[in-house]
DNA sequence: CCTGGCGATACCTTAAAACTATGGGTCGCG
DNA sequence: CGCGACCCATAGTTTTAAGGTATCGCCAGG
């Protein structure tokens, strides 16, 4: 059975007439008769009761001119759907990021790609950066703010850094550098560190690592955090100090501050995706994320 | 497009490998490449992104896919419905019938064809026989226990009379003729009678002609009721005497008496559908209708 | 009884689906 | 690094089946 035996069938059924059928149909009486015969024939089922002259439905006739009309809607939707889908009309963007380390550039892409795409669902997610890169790898998020570059554990994701955020000193108030305005990233060495755990927060270690090789030294890292606000109790704990986006200063907690770094150290912030996602939407958003990446410089 | 493009398409995007894909269909590789461009071409969206050994679906090429599953699954169910419809295993069968004067022969006949047709949904209906004419002239309903004869006005209708039921004369209690224990129909020909509107009851004057005319006079009609006990109420005040089936003493009504005819008038009892009705249910319906009433005889 | 309209049938034409053969590219393995 | 296996695309041919023409037979209405 082909969709036009039910082309063919339904024409028949409004006309009730084979001559005026075929005729709406661009076609010879003929061939349309022999086509219905053929669809009767492979669906077993007597759909028209045809007297000389007269040609009504079967009760089976009239169930299944239901179903055939159906699913010539269906089909002709379905093509109309997808169309729309690749103008990008249509379509949904699932996005993930990091409710407590979050930043202007989220909310104001949002909004820029709403404004140039309103017909697109944008679905918002709060995952650890964990969670968003099994996520990204599932395609089940489109596009992950991640902060960290992904791991090498991550095959098939992309990512891109779309800011150079200065990184900031995390001490409990009572520490001898507290004191000072600024803090050099060589007094460091020979503090403990806490840490964010690779858990949930893959390529911290590696970063954190990277970061203070700058000075010279390697962090000792004496316990992590599963969460943010977790890292910010150890420090106020004096579990140990440790270093951050200058963002977390979003998240004050008692018994914590902030000092800047002399000379001012940078570090990326990413956003990552599956290489293999070829969503029109997402390119759209990547590009609408790197031109107010660039502007924000 | 036609069917063969969606079962082509859900094949490849099942295996993402044309050339698998083909062979569980039994096909040569090839065809299957020219199909899924037809089909790219004529909906005019690329739903698989080739590069030379690996296939993978588009973000538009994902979501088509759940519509041709779905279209696809529609259409064999379609086929499957319409044939079991055919084998008699489903389908349904619309009733009507007078509440005010049912008879044993509709419970009896719904319990017989319940057990050889247990896939049948039966639906009955209540309603007068002027709804049941309209009913089934309008396919509404399969099948009437309209009691009276189809007018000439309802037209494509068949009948079949299924019962002659002895006729009784309705009297008011305090009426000479009500402290007879049985009454001659030629005793009527000088009273006024109650009788049914043709509104409801189409052919019901008809009927009563046609029956005192037996005893050589045509009864004079005072007033009309539309509905059984509305009749009953008027026979009551004294308005007038009437005939009708014994049935109806299943009605009883202070003021209201039930004398049995002598010598005995027997009035049918009929059954009403669509000549262009072929339901295969409707048909074996009518035949244990018409074996359980010879069988009461 | 004839005529017009309708569906079925027979036979032919044409379109398109399917096949074979083959090319060219990629990937993985030795 | 090169060879072979695998894979999709293309070209050309065959086959299938959809579509067309002519015509028949049959009822319905005049």
């Amino acid at each position: 059975m082909e969709l036009r035996h039910l082309r063919y069938f339904v024409a028949v059924a409004e006309e009730l007439n084979f001559t005026k059928a075929a005729a709406k149909l661009h076609l010879a009486q003929p061939s349309l008769t022999r086509q219905i015969h053929n669809l009767e024939e492979e669906i077993g089922v007597r759909l028209l009761n045809r007297s000389k002259s007269h040609v009504a439905l079967s009760e089976e006739g009239r169930s299944f001119l239901v179903d055939a009309r159906r699913i010539l809607a269906l089909a002709t939707e379905s093509i109309l759907a997808v169309q729309r889908l690749s103008r990008g009309e249509t379509g949904q963007l699932n996005i993930a990021y990091l409710s407590n380390f979050d930043f202007e550039l989220l909310p104001e892409t949002l909004k820029a790609f709403r404004q140039t795409f309103p017909h697109i669902a944008l679905n918002l997610f709060d995952m650890t950066p964990a969670e968003q890169f099994r996520a990204l790898e599932a395609r089940k998020i489109d596009l992950g703010f991640v902060g960290l570059r992904p791991p090498a554990t991550a095959v098939g994701l992309q990512w891109e850094s779309i800011a150079g955020h200065r990184t900031v000193v995390v001490l409990p108030t009572k520490h001898p550098l507290a004191s000072r305005r600024q803090v050099r990233l060589g007094d460091l060495e020979t503090m403990f560190f806490v840490g964010m755990s690779e858990k949930t927060h893959p390529g911290f270690r590696d970063w954190l690592n990277a970061t203070c090789q700058q000075a010279g030294f390697t962090p000792r890292v004496l316990q992590d955090a599963e969460l943010e606000p977790a890292l910010m109790i150890f420090v106020a704990e004096g579990l140990g100090v440790t270093l951050a986006r200058e963002h977390i200063k979003k998240l004050p907690h008692p018994g914590v501050v902030f000092r800047p770094l002399v000379p001012p150290v940078r570090s990326d912030y990413c956003i990552a995706w599956n290489q293999h996602n070829d969503s029109r939407a997402l390119r759209e958003y990547i590009e609408i994320v790197k031109r107010l990446a660039a502007f924000a410089h």
